[in-house]
DNA sequence: AGATAATAATACTCATGAGTAATATAAAAT
DNA sequence: ATTTTATATTACTCATGAGTATTATTATCT
């Protein structure tokens, strides 16, 4: 008969701990509906009713994993908003600083980073708000000049959506590019095109 | 009691299609675990074991949706490689026509497009694809001096791929840009940059 | 030390939804 | 006209997985 009650030396704020982390591994490897409670458990060493003392079901803890993505990924977009004066020489590069950020936190977070861009629902308010971050990046404080008017900044916010989230799927979290030189070639396509000049 | 048996003029070929095609819209819009066989055979008139007269299983009809998008797509592609010999001036057209071609058949096929970007398994899969076959188009035919060398095709072609999905759901599949409209600011920003040259 | 709170397990329930067995009717083939 | 094939229905089974009632053990508080 196995063990029963509670365990020696055991914690609530550690277990807790260890089911969210051990969630947001699972999301990101298998999606919400192939991620089961039950394999959850299993793997924490804990069994189902525990879970259940932490987290109100499994939508919750899903929710709660979506909701420590966004906050750190708008707390970074804020901190990468360029301050008015900037000279047009440092521009990229204080572009560059900020997306390099954003980079590395998705590569220390890959899971969440997973989570964020892949569960269809979340991820798409995701992306938009994090477009419309962008676009008021751009336009409150770099209008003045520094860009060609013809373009659009909402096309163009929703862009670079499209480049992170696919270059970081598909470059940065298996670990092919570096946060920092991923960023600047980014940049450096955005800024400059890429037709060749010495044409 | 329910009619029972054949229905007078049903038609197997029409009914097959009817399921796929409210099948396609089902899995576009709540995605492939929120879709219900049920929900599918009810909007089409029908009972579940109709439905397995058509197709083996739910994961069946959702792969044959799934190589449909993937053959058009991947025949639209193909279609866009550019020949070589073409003139530097008429290059950006080019470009913007296969681009076009190719967001004409997301606008009409809406569903179809949602499934391949947004469920996750084969969406990812399907990117994936897509990003190597521009990849291709751009390397093997429009190497020989068009584009800066300096620009990594890879790097590029996902970023193309990222630009090309966002766009298309929060532009295209709305109904706020028309396919050549779009493909042109696309090409815009490629080629050109965004930076202010008039500074 | 005794009472209470926190943490955990055993052993369930219960809804849901995929898939099926058996049967009936219409259309096509002989 | 009769047989066969295609298309459909009613009325199920059955697995799965989320969530729970009850009970036990350890830690903490008084």
């Amino acid at each position: 008969m196995g063990q029963r009650g509670r365990k020696k030396g055991s914690n609530g704020e550690q277990s807790r701990a260890l089911l969210l982390s051990i969630a947001a591994n699972e999301f990101a490897e298998n999606g919400y509906h192939d991620t089961k409670v039950s394999s959850i458990v299993k793997r924490a060493g804990l069994t189902q009713p525990t879970f259940y003392l932490y987290f109100q079901n499994k939508e919750a803890i899903f929710q709660e994993l979506v909701e420590l993505f966004r906050e750190n990924l708008f707390s970074l977009t804020r901190k990468s908003r360029l301050e008015p004066g900037i000279e047009l020489s440092s521009l990229s590069d204080r572009i560059t600083y900020g997306l390099a950020g954003i980079f590395s936190f998705f590569k220390e977070n890959p899971d969440l980073t997973k989570i964020g861009f892949y569960e269809s629902a979340i991820a798409e308010e995701m992306k938009r708000e994090l477009a419309i971050q962008i676009e008021e990046n751009l336009t409150s404080e770099v209008q003045n000049g520094y860009f060609s008017q013809a373009i659009d900044m909402c096309i163009f916010a929703e862009s670079l959506v499209g480049i992170i989230e696919r270059l970081t799927v598909t470059k940065l979290l298996p670990g092919l590019k570096q946060p920092n030189r991923l960023a600047e070639e980014i940049v450096d396509i955005f800024l400059n095109g890429i037709i060749n000049k010495n044409n």
